[in-house]
DNA sequence: TTATTATTTTAGATAAGACTAAAAATTAAT
DNA sequence: ATTAATTTTTAGTCTTATCTAAAATAATAA
């Protein structure tokens, strides 16, 4: 078993490591960590030996199969945590990631696959982030950027990039939700602007926003 | 907020000064929790730090009221999971102490009390033990060791005097339940077994389960 | 009451995880 | 190809939570 801090590294540089072919560096983990890279360089030592990365001085780290597999399974805890409270306990989606920061450590293969069925197995969680399932296999929906559609295009809202509680609450004060049917109506070129239509609203969102909110597109659109 | 091992200890610290008007030992408290007395003494120096205990060097600690009222919050959440495990995860009533003993520590006033509307606001977990309020108050029922009845009298089965998996797994193997009638036929002087009547069959317990049944007696039994 | 035993505390060590400051290696710029 | 800047590692310190061994105190017995 592993502790709290290992299981936190690794989750990083899981999600760092996600789409990039060479290895995570030290200081982006310590950025994304917040501490310092001597912290993460002892850290890194301790996963390697524990066949999590495989690490080589002054070269980052890479994650093994074992660890991604590790990896995984923490956040299938965290999603399915963030599933629960949002389905059950009447959580809004920006009140959810601190609580499954901590969720996501309970040691109990019975719990988590338990929750899963009571979820209906979920295939996403609240903020549109697939799933992983008991292998650590997930399958990501097919989804673009909104600032990358072109006049005319519509989708569905299935995702955030950003899942900070000052953007998700600027969604719901905006009325904005995943599952929104929306369309482009025109793009600004001086700031970069959307135009869209949701929901028989109409609405002009910042270029900012527009990189953050995932669609997915409807055929024929 | 305090660490795992600080609400490990004044947990340990609440239960055992329960039952006592004097204050709990270090030797006690270092049994209990599967450690050494030296470590015991570093520990409540600093629950004594933080107001949770009042401790005289020699002379063991007892706990304050700001220690009862957050060793009490650590109990209800306890007992709170312990019921979530077995109403909604189909845990059996065997399972679920190490669980909760992991989620007892997570942080988050909102999730527990959601939770215990989701549960319906439980007064007792499965071991038959009374759940705390928000403030920490609880009304335990009355009831008695099975051991301690007289021929003829009868009752609820209400609780559990140990929780050991070994002894919850023979009751219900024996098909003895919380919430069953049980009525005393008879007791052996030899063994101080007891004869009991139970939902229709008879049965002859040892003395050693008859002390660790708890029973709510049936008013004119 | 004094001696013996048991309990509790202190002193000193260890391990995990974090930090600062300094050294070493790599990368970028001239 | 050197030099300069950046990144990464090492060395040493700190805190928390443990432990063992020894000293101090309290409880018990002779
Ligand atoms: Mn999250
Ligand atoms: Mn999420
Ligand atoms: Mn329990
Ligand atoms: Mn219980």
């Amino acid at each position: 078993m592993f502790t709290l801090s290992e299981e936190n590294y690794l989750k990083t540089i899981y999600h760092l490591g996600l789409n990039s072919e060479i290895g995570v560096s030290t200081n982006e983990i310590a950025k994304k960590m917040q501490t310092k890279a001597s912290s993460v360089t002892d850290m890194i030592k301790k996963l390697s030996d524990k066949n999590l990365v495989v690490y080589k001085k002054y070269k980052g780290v890479r994650i093994t199969d074992f660890g991604r597999n590790t990896a995984a399974n923490i956040v299938r805890k965290h999603r399915l945590w963030e599933v629960f409270l949002v389905e059950k306990l009447n959580f809004s989606w920006d009140e959810v990631h601190e609580v499954a920061e901590q969720l996501e450590h309970i040691k109990s293969p019975k719990l988590i696959n338990e929750l899963d069925a009571l979820l209906g197995f979920p295939k996403q969680d609240p903020h549109g982030d697939p799933i992983p399932d008991k292998e650590g296999n997930y399958y990501p929906l097919e989804k673009k950027l909104l600032a990358t559609l072109g006049i005319g295009e519509k989708g569905i809202c299935v995702g955030v990039n950003d899942s900070s509680s000052s953007f998700l609450q600027f969604l719901d004060k905006q009325k904005i939700a995943l599952g929104n049917e929306i369309k482009v109506l025109g793009k600004e070129p001086f700031d970069d602007s959307i135009q869209i239509q949701i929901a028989n609203r109409e609405l002009s969102i910042s270029n900012k926003i527009a990189n953050n909110l995932y669609i997915k597109i409807l055929q024929g659109s």
